[in-house]
DNA sequence: TACATGTGTTGCGTGTTGCGCAACATTTTT
DNA sequence: AAAAATGTTGCGCAACACGCAACACATGTA
């Protein structure tokens, strides 16, 4: 069933005569009279009697009629579905996020975009930079945010920024006093709270420590940033991490961030990423645009 | 939006892969690519994502996916009530019937019609031959079944028989003695039950009593048969009908006919009419060739 | 690494199809 | 009897959808 010929049928059903339609829809009489005759020999069935004064709907194109009034009342409630879905207004986006990313994401980028698309739902998981970039190349997410990515041709890096690590401190210890930039050396010396080299940070560290000889004193080694922040936050002792992951804590002063002496460490980076190749959901390139706007970890 | 793509839509979603189609629908790859860009472009929405081995419905596709199968759900019920129309097993029409015509019609035309097309409903009214070409030319009725139809541009006669006026009366009474042919004069005697000249077959009778300068001595002047049947079978006196009028009598026995020596009586005749230049329903031009030839009137 | 095979997409020439114009058959109105 | 209205059919053209080929890209294999 042609669209254009059962909505001429409705109009001629609605306006009883062919005549009346074709001026109406600007068209020859022929073409209507025609369309009517190609619905009728599609369906096999008689539609319309033709009266002495125009027509009129048979049994058969009485059924017609209310199916297609019922029909184009379910195609109104589609098409306002895909205007939501358009306007941004519906959607799901997956997210694959190094942990560090999530209080920055949580913070800055979802509450303003939630606000202009109330109804987009989010998929987010965490895992190490190993994971993320597993679950790009899966399609199990739409964008990733990782930590130094490794260069990899299915995936695709939409932006990157450079984040490097820094010293992070309780303002009011005594490794907050340390003259900065802080070197390598002064660093091994301080007790502190690492993650472990299944994540980018962690294994950024250890080629740290690898080049340079040194072997950091872990206080405490955890694949839980929280449990990280927490340990500085008591001033127990330091950690080495990008400063946007403790954004907030650093905006509250419970934590201060110093340079390092190191170059390694300067060329840390954050990258969001997706699969080479994709064409992303119109909510996840929004989101995407969005993310590299207002997060903190994207800001030079 | 067009049948053809949403249709290409559906298989490629159910298969996955735009080359599966093509190949099963014996057409190229590209034909379906464009079908289903077409359709993208016509909803404004992106509908399959392009993934690494072949495609998967969007948000939206899933969307137009469930529409369309309801839809297609819905199709199925509406061909199927095509079916039946086609089938005769459904349909209605509409009768516009002298009232001589309802026991014949009843008894002799709708049970076997019925039988073989159990789903069609009538509409029947009932009135006299003014009345029933009335209907038929502002399209009340399909059908009309007449006595002396007046011939009129506007009624096509589909069939007529020759069904001559006769005496009727009880069997065992003094007029069902008479000699026969009956002739005016002896008719003239006769108490008689007669129709108003309201319908045709009391027409008849006025006409004839006009044209031999005699009155018959009404008994009874109804507009209702079945006031004349009742008082003819009592043996109360005589009517003057065309004998299918009370087939089920002279079958029965309780009324017998005999003809009327007079040649106007003769030129009676029942005639089955529709609207010139109707095309009519299929279940009417069945129930038409039907009573044609099953009904008592119609045969000669 | 290079190649073969899989995916979907795009440019171009051709065949089908739907359309407008005109004339027609019927019926209603003047 | 003519005029105006209805729906229908024949014919020619133009737009559109299709097939073919080449392409871009990803994946698996020698």
């Amino acid at each position: 069933m042609d669209d254009k010929l059962t909505s001429t049928f409705l109009r001629v059903c609605q306006d009883g005569s062919i005549r009346a339609v074709a001026v109406s829809l600007q068209q020859e009489p022929s073409t209507i009279s025609r369309r009517l005759t190609a619905l009728e020999t599609e369906l096999g069935i008689q539609l319309l009697e033709r009266r002495k004064k125009g027509v009129k709907p048979t049994e058969a194109g009485e059924l017609l009629l209310h199916h297609l009034r019922g029909q184009a009342a379910e195609l109104e409630a589609l098409t306002a579905e895909f205007d939501a879905l358009r306007g941004m207004r519906r959607g799901s986006v997956s997210l694959a996020v190094g942990e560090g990313f999530i209080s920055d994401l949580i913070k800055n980028a979802l509450p303003s975009f939630k606000k202009a698309y109330p109804e987009i739902t989010f998929t987010m998981r965490s895992g190490s930079t190993e994971a993320v970039m597993q679950d790009i190349q899966n399609d199990v997410a739409h964008l990733g945010f990782v930590f130094n990515a490794t260069p990899d041709r299915h995936c695709k890096v939409l932006a990157h920024t450079a984040q490097p690590l820094q010293l992070l401190a309780k303002p009011a210890s005594d490794w907050a006093k340390t003259t900065s930039p802080v070197s390598i050396s002064s660093l091994a010396l301080m007790p502190s709270a690492l993650l472990l080299p299944g994540s980018g940070i962690g294994a950024m560290v250890s080629e740290v420590e690898t080049i340079y000889g040194v072997r950091l004193r872990r206080a405490v080694e955890a694949n839980s940033l929280a449990a990280i922040r927490n340990f500085v936050r008591e001033g127990l002792g330091v950690t080495v991490l990008p400063a946007f992951v403790v954004a907030q804590e650093i905006a509250d002063g419970t934590i201060m961030a110093l340079p390092l002496d190191v170059p390694e460490f300067a060329r840390g980076e954050v990258s969001l990423i997706a699969r080479s190749g994709r064409r992303l959901p119109e909510a996840a390139m929004k989101l995407a645009n969005h993310a590299m706007r207002s997060m903190q970890a994207f800001q030079a």
